[in-house]
RNA sequence: GGAGAGGUGGCUGAGCGGUUAAAAGCACCGGUCUUGAAAACCGGCAGGGGCGCGAGUCCCUCGUGGGUUCGAAUCCCACCCUCUCCGCCA
């Protein structure tokens, strides 16, 4: 959420930079609504200034012994008037938080200007992609050959957007998790957390899902409404939620793995083949909430402990920065981590890093006490996927791959689940 | 699932219809004293918002949302959360 403050005192500013990402502010809608909301809440605050003061006469004179009845008279008419003032004053409060709901991030001044993924400005590569000797499969081919990928028995279980793994498959599944979470907690200085994967609508107002983007996902009706995360950032972020947080306490910076779930509406058609985009996917979710002087430093080092997993694997990978176009709504800046999918001769989105500045923050009204003012503070949060799960097992699957379709194991996971290769199922 | 108790400022905790945004204590900040520190003493210390160039001033907030009332932290209703006991259970 944007500051009210600023919506009021530089309307035109915000809407141009607000354009760059392809979003129509309605300036005059909320010029109308802002001149409203002035004009009725003063008239409020009066009349309540005069009922207090109405009141305690009121109180005064009984204690006194005195006829209160006429008093009484007068603070009955006022309060009428006082309950139909207030009623429109929360109508005109609601339009505008529905509105201001509504409106993204603005970007940061280092964000290019663009209007989609193609204006995306690649940062930096690392590695280099293999040559192949013979024609590479993608993840697909290579899961039913081994004999451990099933998306038809998926498809059975559940529906389409799902996959059943079986065997070593499965486990360097599993192996790739732990190997994330000692990588981030050993070496990059995370605090491992443990989360709930159903949360409620407060905490997806508070990292921006809601209310806009309910159709992407899945929800819970019953006597509790509660939503599916749709990635581990909503629970973590939401630890600091309506919270004054001490100085000395930042950064906070978790690891947490833990199930995504996402409805995809709005991508049908799109990746549907494979485990690159299903319902139901794994993901290691590195979280920072950090002092706002300190937010983009921050980003560069997160974006690097993602980074740090692609290179022990020797995954070959890419970094862009997205555009303004580009961008989700929350964000502020965003680098994409893209790995190499020889199957596909491209980079696919692997990770997303992003610096939200104090947008989540005032939705969640999370603070800092600063030592300088001495006065609550909004932090500023970030994070990014560290990484996501699914797509590393796919990207290396594809590029460990040998002629007969074995898959060799990245030395970093031997200790973990050996050095044999994975092969057919017998 | 059944029975009961309770949710007040950073923490503990009083208040249970009218100068109570809220006693007291702890914590914290500033000062006096001290070579320095501690102790003692003095003072300060919730958050959000409106209007105003400013000094300032006004409003809202005692789990959340409704209601009663001229007036609600205090009374009523619903919901949420915490704790205790019983039952069930990974």
């Amino acid at each position: 959420m944007l500051d009210s403050r600023l919506l009021r005192q530089d309307l035109n500013q915000v809407a141009a930079r607000l354009a760059t990402r392809g979003m129509q502010l309605d300036v005059a809608r909320i010029e109308q609504l802002e001149a409203s909301r002035k004009d009725v809440q003063v008239a409020v605050q009066k009349l309540q200034a005069e009922r207090n003061a109405g009141a305690k006469a009121i109180g005064k004179a009984k204690a006194q012994g005195q006829d209160a009845a006429p008093l009484l008279a007068a603070a009955a008419e006022l309060s009428d008037k006082l309950k139909a003032a207030e009623a429109r004053l929360a109508d005109i409060q609601a339009q505008l938080d529905d509105l201001l709901l509504g409106i993204p991030n603005l970007p940061h001044a280092s964000v290019p200007v663009g209007k989609s993924e193609h204006d995306n400005v690649e940062m930096r590569r690392w590695g280099a992609p293999r040559t192949f000797d013979f024609e590479p499969k993608d993840h697909v081919d290579l899961g039913a050959a081994l004999g451990q990928m099933d998306f038809d028995a998926a498809a059975k279980i559940s529906g389409a957007r799902f996959v059943v793994m079986s065997g070593p498959l499965a486990r360097m599944h599993r192996a790739l998790i732990q190997f994330m979470l000692d990588l981030h907690t050993q070496e990059h200085g995370y605090t491992e957390t443990y989360v709930p994967y159903l949360v409620n609508a407060d905490s997806l107002r508070g990292t921006g899902q809601l209310p806009k983007f309910e159709q992407d996902l899945f929800a819970l009706k019953g006597e509790q409404n509660y939503y599916l995360i749709p990635t581990a950032e909503v629970p973590v972020t939401n630890i600091v939620r309506d919270i004054i947080i001490e100085a000395n306490y930042l950064p906070r910076k978790y690891v947490c793995h833990t199930p995504c779930f996402r409805s995809e509406a709005g991508s049908y058609g799109k990746d549907t083949r494979g485990m690159i985009r299903q319902h139901q996917f794994e993901k290691v979710e590195l979280v920072q909430i950090v002092r706002p002087q300190e937010s983009y430093q921050a980003l560069e080092a997160l974006t690097a402990h993602a980074e740090t997993v692609l290179q022990k694997l020797e995954l070959p990978y890419r970094v862009v920065t997205l555009c303004t176009g580009d961008m989700g709504f929350a964000a502020a800046k965003t680098y994409d981590i893209e790995v190499w999918l020889p199957s596909q001769r491209r980079y696919r989105e692997i990770s997303s890093c992003s610096n939200f500045e104090d947008f989540q923050a005032r939705r969640m009204q999370a603070r800092w006490r600063n030592p300088e003012t001495g006065k609550p503070e909004l932090v500023h949060t970030l994070n990014g996927s560290g990484l996501a799960v699914g797509r590393t097992l796919v990207a290396i699957m594809e590029n460990y791959q040998d002629r007969e379709g074995n898959i060799a194991i990245p030395s970093v996971l031997q200790k973990y689940i050996g050095a044999d290769k994975i092969i057919r199922n017998v």
